[in-house]
DNA sequence: ATGAAAGCGCTAACAC
DNA sequence: GTGTTAGCGCTTTCAT
């Protein structure tokens, strides 16, 4: 069945047990046509005997090609990371693509070149860069990025002319959630953000903005403090508002985590969620449904994130190969959406704060 | 500075270009010490200037060495396997590997053969198997292994004799949870397991059994209910478990998702904790401090899961290639340790739930 | 210190 | 239908 010894089976000895030229087992292996069947059968008897296993680098370096994408992520130990990495195994497998992938052990401040040619070396056939902006960790890539002889598909980052974006849409995400609360009646409602220098805490931020100023319900910043992502800094974030605004009555949270540092605050002073305090997170993670009390919050679908972006990138490595007219870059925006539950709408008595 | 055209640069246009053989371009890349300085700076700045990188996979090739590693996981959605992935990827950056990754859809009932040949086919150089072991997916190896080219690293599974095997010590981790609750003063301890189909599962319940007997307090599987790891299984099973038994005082429950059920369940239905239910999770889920109340849990690294995995399968691969002696395949067994938190010890929390 | 030749395992291109 | 030749980009071996 399988092979006896551990030196790997090449194709000679396959062609020179079934009686052949390696070329005709190319062809059997290849599911050429131009084989008799009854060459192709013994050959084939042949490679079950020896359990031979073409070798995919050998293919590779003679066709140019090695059906292989390189994906570059960040922080794994998160949720959103790793779903979206999980969205890009599950489609790079159905496209007949392997991945290669790297972690970086930070966010920013590393050398992009080095990784790009640490992935180029390997002969990848196109790039995830998976790694979210934030900071100057965009920097570096203009310059580099007309010379590389592959696609590269970027997730979530801002609009950049000429290049190709998967991203979910952090402007819709914080307006449905603000716009939830002022549906709600809510009149002074604050934000925990994210850190200043992640590109999703901002979008979010100003689409807070941006509905309360529709809404003539201006505050300036006051209503505003950052946080680090963390349920700890959630807590200390919620403390800082209310000290400086009690009439605060909802609150936007950059993400679920937060959410759930403000909750621990609310149980810890007995502050009602939400007839005291209506609160909506942002990003949807399984636990929320059960927090107490369940957490509303913006679903994005980060596993669909990955998904997009390899078949964005598949695409385009086909049309290169195929000659055809190489497409415009564009940005594909993902929509979030609103997910209401008890810790915005109090369940017993609809739409009632207080 | 760098490359101008897409065509990728190969050592024979650098040799042309700075005079000598693609041999002398090979010693320079490879830093061999047998060099001119005046040769090696001029294939230096000639390597410079075109921008030219070595193709990994011709290296490979001749050198039947990829520096590459299969990794194998399933469930990137959930934070166990993710953050596993988190330490093998950043073990295997710093010990100059490349990881090929490939994802199961499902946790059994794959072909385990067309996975192998995959990573094969790509020539890595070992492959760490990090899918949990349930049901009888580890069937179908023992044939296979023996004549697998390259060596194996499992993880999360019980013994086998011959098979390299990484794993958190469940029975430790079970055993500190009941332990904990024994010390408490709790007599009647229930269980909240994981699938059982689930080897990890069945570890923590059989520790949770032992260490009941030998306080003298068996109850037979009246005091157990299974789960499937969800949050909703959680509040399920509680809800039966306390129909059957309204005397139980503590549950130790699977993990820290299904502890997240159990305290809504609380919460919904007037139970205090811990005066009226004490719990302890397992898993150690960054969130559970700041449940409500936060949660006690059994905290298991399993970065330093991945990490370690790493590290064992490269020292085997080195060995191999230095003709020592094969080390015997053995069992590494990471300690997990209970975190106590105002769940399981009243102490710990100065206030009260409504 | 440097180069020439051979070959890793495979397939493209062309013969017959 | 099938075989022969050549070569992908690199390193190994052995000359010089």
């Amino acid at each position: 069945m399988s092979a006896v010894t551990n030196r790997r089976v090449t194709i000679k000895q396959v062609a020179k047990e079934a009686g052949v030229s390696t070329q005709t087992v190319s062809r059997v292996v290849n599911e050429r046509t131009d084989v008799a069947t009854e060459t192709r059968q013994r050959v084939l008897t042949v490679i079950e005997r020896l359990g031979y296993q073409p070798n995919a680098i050998a293919r590779s370096l003679i066709q140019r090609r090695s059906f292989t994408l390189g994906v570059v992520t960040a922080g794994l130990d998160y949720v959103g990371p790793s779903r979206t990495l999980n969205g890009i195994t599950s489609n790079a497998e159905v496209l007949g693509y392997t991945l290669v992938l790297k972690e970086l052990r930070e966010f920013s401040g590393y050398d992009i070149n080095r990784i790009l040619d640490d992935l180029l070396a390997r002969q990848v056939d196109g790039i995830i860069w998976a790694v979210t902006e934030m900071g100057d960790n965009r920097d570096g890539f203009a310059e580099r990025l007309s010379t590389l002889p592959v696609p590269v598909v970027f997730l979530t980052m801002r609009d950049r002319p000429g290049l190709n974006i998967v991203t979910v849409d952090n402007r819709l995400g914080g307006r449905l959630a603000t716009q939830h609360l002022l549906d709600l009646g809510h009149k002074v409602i604050g934000h925990i953000s994210g850190p200043r220098d992640w590109w999703e805490a901002r979008r979010r931020k100003q689409a807070w903005c941006l509905a309360l100023d529709e809404a003539g319900l201006t505050d300036g910043d006051e209503l505003c403090v950052e946080g680090n992502w963390s349920s700890e800094s959630g807590g200390q974030a919620i403390a800082k508002l209310l000290g400086r605004r009690p009439d605060i009555s909802a609150v936007f949270v950059g993400n679920d985590q937060m959410a759930l540092g403000v909750l621990l605050y609310a149980h810890e002073n007995n502050l009602r969620v939400p007839q005291h305090l209506a609160i909506v997170g942002f990003d949807g993670i399984p636990e929320a449904e059960y927090f107490w009390p369940p957490l509303a919050t913006i679903e994005q679908d980060q596993h669909e994130l990955g998904c997009v972006a390899v078949s964005e990138l598949v695409e385009i490595i086909e049309a290169r190969n195929t000659e055809s007219a190489i497409e415009e870059p564009k940005t594909i925006r993902l929509q979030p959406k609103l997910i209401p539950r008890a810790s915005s709408v109090s369940t017993l008595s609809n739409n009632h704060q207080q």
